[in-house]
DNA sequence: CTCAAAACTGAGTGGTCGCTCAGTTTTGCC
DNA sequence: GGCAAAACTGAGCGACCACTCAGTTTTGAG
């Protein structure tokens, strides 16, 4: 079982930092050191080795933030907004890898006409847009945030905003880790009760 | 000259519909009507093309943005930020292919190690900042902004979210279009003067 | 130790790719 | 109409690709 999970590793690098056309089958055997019909033998075909490593991100990444909740109380709605929003940033750089396979476009051209895939990356989403929208409805129950808010809408456009910002930041055109505190702030001018 | 346009043409909507690498040659001159020679004629290689793709798309972007701030005038700061976001909303459905060209990886990853590429990246990103930095540096005058913002981070900030709405949009995973009226009226929360 | 199942190997296959080039056709100026 | 330059052609090339398969090695239960 030691070449099965190399492979896994090495596939979700170079799917995440290169793209699924631009990495080889060959070169995912070079760097594991593993023969190309090990690969082949362990995963159905490319798109299957592909659709594995996006199952296990999309556990990687819900565990994360169910056990991060779980931990965590919030002084109030808007606080529970502001640390969903900190922590979204915080996973980024610590799932560095995991959040770069999430914004490459192979995986919405694929999930265009292969359920598999967009079933997945729908739950993500939905969990991360899921626990945007307790906090704002939570903010709303105490008054911290403005009653004329759509929750999900609203959570949707904060969810938006903020998986932009990540995205900025790994294509590396403007220094958007800069922003980080602005963002924040923005959230909450945006949010809050008058 | 009316080969080099089709060329032109038809390679424009395949790497925005499908990508860099998931397009070929072969289909582009099938497409034409062109012979495969009669692409490496005009243009120096596929990534020449891609290059002379990205340019023209680079003008129209920014031509597009300076006849509409010539020809409007604004009533206040706020509401410029406003029309600018509209504006930017409405030409994303009116230049969807160039939209979606810009939203797609490959170019990002071109960026990188190619200044031509990057060039015209930031030629684009820098101006759409501008326009937004300007309306939000007349709204602070005009007192319709809120005056503790900083207008070139906060524009970014801005520029973010509304880019990743439209990028949504383009992915199909939820209903992105849905949200631009809550995207409207958030940016306006974000920015008021209290 | 036995032996079958599981894990692994890598040369080989058919196919696609970007690109070249020797040659043909079209264009437009005198 | 003559003729050179520009536009165009498509068969062919070498490289690389995902994937297969017949065979070898490793593993672990009895």
């Amino acid at each position: 079982m030691k070449k099965k999970d190399s492979i896994l590793k090495v596939a979700t690098v170079l799917f995440a930092a290169k793209g699924f056309a631009a990495t080889s089958m060959r070169e995912i055997s070079r760097l594991t050191g593993a023969a190309e019909g090990t690969i082949f033998y362990h995963y159905k075909n490319k798109e299957g080795l592909l659709l594995y490593i996006l199952d296990q991100a999309r556990q990687d990444m819900v565990r994360q933030f169910q056990d991060f909740l779980k931990e965590r109380s919030f002084a109030s709605g808007l606080d529970m907004v502001e640390e969903v929003v900190s922590f979204y940033l915080y996973l980024a750089g610590l799932m560095e890898r995991q959040f770069q396979l999430l914004h490459r476009d192979f995986l919405y051209q694929f999930a265009e006409n292969k359920p598999e895939f967009r079933a997945n990356l729908e739950a993500i989403y939905n969990c991360l847009a899921d626990f945007f929208e307790q906090a704002i409805a939570a903010g709303q129950a105490d008054g911290s945030i403005a009653a004329d808010v759509n929750p999900r809408k609203t959570a949707l456009v904060l969810f938006t905003m903020v998986d932009g910002l990540v995205r900025f930041k790994n294509y590396n055109l403007y220094d958007a880790g800069a922003l980080f505190n602005e963002l924040i702030k923005s959230c909450r001018r945006m949010l809050k009760a008058n």
